[in-house]
DNA sequence: TAATACATACATACATGAGTGTATGTAAAT
DNA sequence: ATTTACATACACTCATGTATGTATGTATTA
């Protein structure tokens, strides 16, 4: 087996992402040698070397794969005027536990940053833009959290930016105890359930 | 150097157990050597491996250190019942919450395990141990929630076990982001407020 | 109570394997 | 003819586990 037209090049490209996914899953990220991905793909690591610049680096596209459209969706400046900023924030919220709830490549992608990588030296600067990611969500939330007040949706006390990182933690909670082990409940139908809850209470306070 | 009494054997051990808190969450688990944790404690590999069988015998030393006591706690079979359930289970998420945020042996060993190291292999048993620790917390808080329905605290057709899981999922999620960035937010403010928030919803559902 | 024997608490030394990065080879595509 | 897309080969480092050395504590015995 020699040498490849660009798309199958492309397509081995790909090869090595979805097979990196795989191995990084089962074996966890420190622990799995760019030998064992190259083997379970029936490469060599000399493909491997050619497509990517090191470990880190196929780590880091194989996280963009994923990552990057849903850091997209959130980040989209925030809501149409015209529509109920709550109602809107909850649809969007259902939206993104959706993705994950249906996307085994977004399962697992999640399942390898949250429980079998570690985050520091040359996986810092992901945590950075893990971070940054973090820090950007709770501010769209905020904003709509603020825009919900300025309604009347909720009470004008509500502090937004309290509310923001609550939301934020229990979305987060719900997918990492999801990922860590999928069949302890239906994620929509208790997201659904706890989300709601949340909103309800923000609305409902004294 | 040489040998030691008794108390002075122990000591050492528990140098070691501290030193490795350090340096695990300075550089990660897997990618700190025995001979990292040796060196930051004056030590050499032979002192560990005479107190421990290998490194993931000693990680699971240093996270009984922190784990039990709280394992315990959330464990500790549920209520008095002279008092209110959904205040009494207000108080004892509190009271985790405050181990965490007081104490920073906690902190550390919490970002350890949610960041900086990775489940797999010989730390699957861990991971294992924590899985079923989830469960017996999440069937606690199940078991107060259904108090509370049962004392009229709760509408009647609150499911317990959906609201035991939200919770958990958000109490877990609060931890996890505070280890990641603690200067965030305030953690006590924040879980008061958000846990509050929660239990407010449920309390007053349609 | 002092001498002796054994266990303890480490340090040191060694053998081994394994992973990485790079250099080089090579056949096909362009 | 040159570049591309890999495979192969090599050199180097480094972490682990174990084996061995050693000085001191501790129990035993007389």
């Amino acid at each position: 087996m020699v040498r490849k037209t660009k798309e199958e090049a492309q397509e081995t490209r790909n090869l090595i992402l979805d097979t990196a996914e795989a191995v990084f899953s089962e074996k966890g990220v420190s622990r799995t040698t760019l030998n064992d991905i190259a083997k379970a793909a029936d490469l060599t690591r000399g493909a491997i070397y050619w497509h990517f610049k090191n470990k880190a680096d196929l780590f880091d596209a194989m996280l963009q794969r994923v990552i990057l459209p849903m850091d997209e969706f959130i980040a989209t400046p925030d809501l149409h005027p015209e529509q109920q900023p709550l109602a809107y924030l909850r649809t969007r919220s259902m939206h993104v536990v959706r993705t994950l709830a249906e996307d085994p490549r977004t399962q697992r992608v999640f399942d390898i940053v949250m429980h079998k990588a570690e985050m520091v030296d040359d996986m810092l600067p992901i945590r950075d833009r893990h971070l940054e990611a973090i820090q950007g969500c709770i501010q769209t939330i905020e904003t709509d959290f603020q825009a919900a007040i300025d309604k009347g949706e909720l009470p004008t006390k509500t502090n937004a930016r309290q509310a923001a990182i609550g939301l934020h933690a229990l979305i987060d909670g719900l997918f990492a105890n999801f990922v860590l082990s999928p069949n302890l409940f239906d994620l929509m139908e208790q997201a659904e359930f706890t989300i709601d809850n949340y909103l309800n209470g923000l609305a409902s306070r004294k």
